[in-house]
DNA sequence: GTAATCACG
DNA sequence: ACGTACGTGATTACT
């Protein structure tokens, strides 16, 4: 035989890479660092050697031989992080998807199956390159094997290569004395035990000079140096026995197979899925275009129709249900490019896919008009149907199916849930993503330059659709979340979208005012900050601001962030009273910030129609809260008066008034509902201020007699507990010490002793589940729990009493949402819900429908959901939110 | 693209 | 001893 082997100690090299690579995580938060940082290592041993063949070995649970004998002296090693551990079966299933041998033997040890196979290898006349983090494998190196040793400084891989010469060249002795000089001053880290004192140093000369341990002691006497010849005659059994330790055993009877360990195909459609799970985007540009393709019966099911008689009696076709992929930029029907159907095989006909791009036979408008036709005919499984909705006039979502919704429900976590992620996670497919098809480009101009892809893309689309639907709603169903999906967030789907299309109307000339008057005020500010600091700098910048307050002008403060001094309000407040130019600083912040964020931000999205579309979205948040973006709505300042004045710009249209109700402190109701606490629930049914009621019991004072700061204190403790109470969380809030904080919490759980309960039992059941549950099912899985790292761990644990409570009040109010918009309908109003701000709905609100409308808010929302205790709203009506508010 | 800051519930 | 409140999005500066 003749070529080149590399073998790969793979916990060590994985090890490496853990702490070599700084903590990654992909979008499920499975930690992938080290199987990242592995890869590369991989990847560059692989391009400088080329090889022939490819071999990584890992140790097995089980104790070895070796092991056992560590055990006896030292006890077991340190356990392996959970974040590093949980890598090690990633690790093995991609090397396994990549068509590379792992070696693994029950008895043995990593160090010596290498060792065997490398002098297996060795003797059949083959290089070695031995690939390890750990300096013990240098024992194996001779003139044909090298002993590689990565370091990762600085993100990038630098390799040391050992031959039996460089190891002499370095460390004065052959690579079999190498063993013997580690028997002689041990190793914690492998746990072999050495003989006392005796350290690098003594052990080399003492190598060199008598070539052995047999030799050492033969010599014994001749040991000038007293100590070491007495630690010497002492411990001779334990340099015996470390050395039996030290020594990896190179004659390990393996049925390793050459065959098995070609370094060839590693680029397989399974190992590129798995890549892309794991989030590695540069490790995907490895993968050559015909691996990525997938040669299978779907792609053979692709048909593109552009005869107008075919596609009509292709959709006749459709019986049941269909997955649909509309190719589009905007959201009019004259923008549809090209429509993709599938069709589920049936009887005697096998799946079809069809694609159909709109034409002159075939304008934009009559695809749309087609796909309204089939959603009022079958079922229609569509990945985003809220960017559907405008093609269709259907008002039920019964026939519907989000895959994107119900991919969203089963890990709210993920970023993406376009059909690429959904086929990948739930159908172990490859489909095309969409940057790979368009880039930068839009589906228009993509499609010009490249309609076969596209077509193919679109195709993917739709079938991804129809055979996710059943997949996913399985999952649901398992999950116990199927009605959730399609009683609340399925129609809920079609109330954002009626939101988003009705937008709210804005005044745009006294938006523009307002930021006038910032302006003339923060030009001012500017001003007297720069007098005030001796020089013209940018307020905007935290950087300059730090280093003219806390070095320039030598302000107590000291630092606070990575990068430096921390300008954030709360340490500038404490400075504003002594100095006038830290308040000035945080009056123009605030100006600043109402100018550019509002003023300017919203005067950008206003719509031709002379309104803001905000986009509502389903499929943001972990805890099942709906996110605004372009503009996000659900910030407009409300707490301080000059910020608040904004909402004046937003009113309802000619002929309609607002209609603003909201929930009083839901997620304590909830929280008061779910724990089933006694008192609490009693406290609520007083219907008296509930932090008020708090304070006195928590206070042990009369209800009459609670003072406004025992109140203040009261409510924060209420605010902590729904956010996984901590004592120095709540400290932070009230600057208090940790210990008054914990003292509050403390009393405040003998108070509500259900609460308490509660709050454990959700620890400890989202510890044992996973995930995090609200009322109505809605998961969120908590991978932070199993965290080895305190800090994780206990953000792990407040999201675990967090999440059901907030969710709750999430579900609670969607629930909401539906009912109005359906009695708002049903009884032919003209007024329409427009906005959701997470406890709070506003109505636009027809005028003389007014009395209805507060019926029907009032009725539905309290009517969400049965609690133990009242879910009682505030409401009022105005020309403008403002006033509404 | 990330960090810092700050607006809301 | 560890070092934090839960959930979002927009803007700005700066690498």
């Amino acid at each position: 035989m003749s070529g080149k082997i590399v073998l790969i100690d793979g916990h060590s090299i994985l090890n490496r890479a853990f702490y070599g690579v700084p903590d990654l995580t992909n979008a499920e938060g499975l930690h992938t660092n080290a199987v990242y940082g592995f890869l590369n290592i991989m990847f560059k041993i692989l391009e400088e050697e080329k090889p022939d063949y490819l071999a990584v070995a890992f140790d097995r649970k089980e104790p070895t031989f070796r092991h056992e004998m560590y055990a006896a002296y030292k006890g077991t090693r340190k356990p392996m992080p959970t974040e590093l551990r949980e890598q090690v079966p990633v690790m093995k299933e991609l090397l396994t998807a990549m068509g590379i041998c792992i070696l693994e033997h029950a008895g043995w040890e990593a160090d010596d199956i290498l060792g065997s196979v490398a002098n297996l290898s060795e003797r059949n006349g083959l290089e070695v390159s031995l690939v390890s983090g750990d300096r013990d494998l240098l024992q194996i190196a001779s003139a044909h094997i090298k002993i590689r040793l990565p370091k990762t400084k600085g993100g990038k891989t630098e390799i040391e290569d050992y031959y039996a010469k460089d190891v002499l060249a370095k460390y004065q002795v052959t690579p079999e004395q190498f063993i013997e000089l580690k028997a002689l001053m041990g190793d914690s880290s492998d746990n072999i035990p050495g003989v006392p004192k005796i350290g690098e140093k003594t052990a080399t000369e003492l190598m060199v000079t008598y070539g052995s341990i047999e030799g050492i002691y033969e010599h014994l006497e001749e040991i000038s140096k007293k100590s070491v010849r007495e630690t010497l005659a002492a411990n001779r059994e334990l340099a015996d026995l470390s050395k039996k330790l030290a020594t990896i055993k190179t004659d390990c009877e393996l049925d390793f197979s050459y065959e098995n360990s070609k370094a060839e195909g590693f680029y397989t459609k399974e190992a590129y899925a798995l890549c892309k799970k794991l989030g590695f985007k540069n490790i995907l540009s490895r993968f050559d275009a015909e691996t990525i393709e997938t040669t299978d019966d779907i792609k053979n099911s692709f048909i593109k129709i552009t005869d107008k008689k075919e596609a009509e009696s292709f959709l006749a076709e459709a019986k049941e249900e269909a997955g649909i992929f509309v190719l589009s930029d905007g959201k009019a029907q004259e923008d549809i490019i090209g429509l993709a159907v599938a069709l589920p095989a049936s009887g005697n006909n096998p799946l079809k896919v069809v694609f159909i791009p709109a034409g002159k036979e075939m304008e934009s408008t009559w695809l749309a008009e087609s796909l309204n036709a089939l959603s009022k005919k079958i079922s229609l499984s569509v990945c985003d149907i809220k960017h559907t909705y405008a093609y269709l006039d259907k008002t039920t979502t019964e026939n519907y199916c989000d895959i994107l919704i119900a991919a969203y429900l089963l890990n709210p976590l993920k970023n993406d849930y376009d059909t690429e992620a959904i086929a990948g996670e739930h159908l172990d497919l490859i489909v095309p993503g969409r940057t790979e098809v368009f880039g930068k480009n839009t589906f228009a101009t993509g499609y010009l330059l490249n309609p076969d892809k596209v077509m193919e893309y679109a195709c993917y689309g739709a079938y991804t659709a129809l055979a996710a639907k059943t997949v996913l709603t399985d999952k649901l169903k398992e999950a116990g979340m199927y009605r959730l999906f399609t009683e609340v967030e399925m129609p809920l789907s079609l109330v954002l979208y009626d939101m988003e299309r009705l937008g709210m109307l804005v005044r745009p000339e006294e938006l523009r005012e307002y930021g006038e008057r910032l302006t003339g005020r923060i030009t001012e500010l500017e001003k007297a900050i720069h007098e005030a600091a001796g020089s013209d700098f940018n307020i905007n910048s935290p950087k300059q601001l730090g280093e003219i307050l806390f070095e320039k002008m030598q302000l107590p403060g000291g630092k606070k962030t990575k990068t430096g001094y921390s300008t954030a309000a709360d340490v500038l407040e404490k400075l504003a009273p002594e100095h006038k130019i830290v308040a000035d600083i945080l009056e123009y912040r605030g100006l600043a910030k109402l100018k550019s964020t509002y003023a300017e931000g919203l005067a950008a999205c206003i719509g031709e129609d002379g309104r803001i579309h905000s986009n509502f979205n389903q499929t943001i948040t972990a805890t099942g809260r709906i996110s605004s973006t372009e503009p996000n709505l659900q910030n407009i300042p409300m707490r301080m008066e000059l910020g608040r004045q904004i909402r004046k710009v937003f009113i309802p249209s000619e002929g309609y008034i607002f209609t603003d109700a909201d929930y009083s402190q839901i997620e304590l109701r909830v929280l008061a509902h779910m724990s089933g606490d006694e008192q609490l629930i009693e406290a609520y049914k007083s219907e008296q201020d509930i932090h008020r009621i708090t304070a006195a019991k928590v206070f042990h004072t009369p209800f009459e007699e609670v003072t406004e700061l025992q109140r203040r204190n009261a409510k924060a403790v209420n605010f902590g507990i729904v956010y996984g109470i901590s004592s120095f969380g709540l400290s932070q809030d009230l600057s208090i010490t940790k210990k008054e904080a914990a003292a509050y919490i403390d009393q405040y759980f003998e108070t509500y002793p259900g609460i308490k309960n509660f709050l454990d039992n959700l620890v400890k059941d989202a510890k044992e589940k996973g995930y995090a549950v609200t009322l109505f099912g809605r998961r969120r899985p908590v991978p932070e729990l199993s965290s080895n790292n305190f800090m994780q761990r206990s953000f792990g644990e407040r999201i675990a009493m967090n999440s059901p409570i907030q969710g709750t009040a999430a579900d609670i109010i969607k629930i909401a949402m539906i009912n109005v918009f359906k009695a708002l309908k049903e009884a032919g109003l003209k007024s329409r819900l427009i906005l959701q701000v997470h406890d709070e709905l506003l109505i636009e609100t027809a005028l003389g429908e007014e009395k209805a409308v507060a019926e029907i808010l009032e009725k539905c929302m309290k009517e969400a959901a049965d609690l133990s205790v009242e879910l009682a709203i505030d409401m009022h009506t105005g020309s403008d939110w403002y006033e509404a508010k």
